[in-house]
DNA sequence: TAATAATGACTGACTAGTCAGTCATTATAT
DNA sequence: ATATAATGACTGACTAGTCAGTCATTATTA
């Protein structure tokens, strides 16, 4: 870790960001509504801003101080909207988590031939995870996991397990369509998904010395394991 | 992070594990290197206690005082071996890896069917990786590698290259020698070890909700993927 | 006894979390 | 409409505690 002295880090800091103060003409709406909407704004720039901070120094290095500086608040305004760092850290996850289980469980009823499914997921991850913040929550908690066991079981249930329960469906589904023949993704999904671990992984890690073109390792990936299973028509 | 009040953790410490006392009769040997054997002895005794501590906490989390403590030996000590913490770090990844560059060199030139190369190395990283110590490594290199740039190359310049270089060797030789015709494994080496980087990860994040047979998954995967390269012998 | 190794109390930089006080906004009274 | 009061979001200086790294002192060895 470079150990030097710690830049101020100034960085991102769009100067005093101003109270919750409206901006746009008030349209009919409550006072109260208005206020919770703001609060909701708020706590999302709070979020966003952990999760830069997290994301470059992980759990311990993070400051709360530079939370705050990012976000463009004071840092006791964090504790206005969470107990503290560890429940920011899961409130964290939980949030980035929400919208992702949705497609999850949205690809178990597409009704495509197994092949195309996979194609779709392979492009999917990449524009979805790999192409934007989302990464930066797999890797924390790849990261993080170990040491914060609740998170790790709430991501669990959230996302392996759910997506590998969909992987199942799609699978039994593609055999009993006469699509593949072969039930061993049923016994380990994991041999499903497991380049796109590689995937995150080597992003960011050796990313510099030696690039990796995510999509196109899925695809080759999807391309071996389907000659391997798909019925042959020799 | 358990943020409870860190325990004072007596845990494995083997009481004052004494200074660098003598304890078998002299044999025949310069005073000159029996020191040095001593001192590379309480070196290895600081990595040890270093591999523990670090795989348990992280990199910031980990505290030298514990280091020391879990090494029988006062923090000051650990100074007199390493320049710094961050230092300390790296010769631990440094020491853990050169034993393993030799395995990896060595599978280069095993004069084997593919298959039964794939088989033993699975074989061997579950039982010297999985097994052991090792997979703490690659656990730390995965967590911290992006916030140590340095260390980050050297594991790339020892492990992922090296690997893939081998397992290029290997992948072209079986191709001439016709026990497979698929070249994608020379493009992307990583499809053949990305199951065991799921296995690493699994293991101590998910474990304890869904038991990860490795061996398991690694055969099945060479299984899978040899029915997708090998020639096929209708 | 001299030289070397080891110790552990100490320092200083750093940070999670607190809280008394400020101030923009909203509600109420005149 | 204007003045006054109430609200609660926000602030930032402060506390209490942590821990990497130092060094004067003590122990061991030759």
């Amino acid at each position: 870790m470079p150990s030097k002295v710690r830049k101020v880090s100034k960085e991102a800091v769009p100067a005093r960001s101003a109270r919750l103060t409206r901006g746009r003409a008030a349209p009919r709406k409550g006072a109260k509504e208005k206020w919770a909407e703001r609060r909701a704004a708020r706590r999302e720039a709070i979020l966003a801003a952990a999760l830069d901070e997290f994301a470059e120094r992980g759990f311990e290095g993070a400051r709360l101080d530079d939370v705050a500086r990012r976000a463009g608040i004071a840092k006791g305004t964090i504790y206005l909207y969470f107990a503290d760092k560890e429940t920011l850290f899961q409130e964290l996850i939980r949030s980035a988590l929400s919208p992702f289980v949705a497609t999850i469980e949205a690809a178990r009823s597409i009704d495509l031939p197994l092949r195309v499914v996979c194609d779709r997921l392979a492009g999917a991850f990449a524009r979805e995870v790999l192409g934007t913040r989302r990464k930066d929550i797999v890797r924390l908690m790849i990261s993080e996991g170990r040491r914060f066991p609740k998170i790790a079981k709430f991501y669990y249930e959230e996302v392996p397990k759910r997506a590998f329960a969909a992987v199942r469906a799609l699978v039994r589904k593609g055999i009993e369509r006469g699509e593949i023949v072969d039930d061993t993704l049923e016994k380990f999904p994991q041999l499903i998904i497991s380049p796109a671990l590689v995937a995150v992984v080597w992003d960011g890690l050796f990313d510099k010395y030696e690039p990796l073109d995510a999509e196109a390792l899925l695809r080759a990936h999807f391309t071996l394991l389907f000659k391997a299973i798909e019925r042959r028509t020799p």
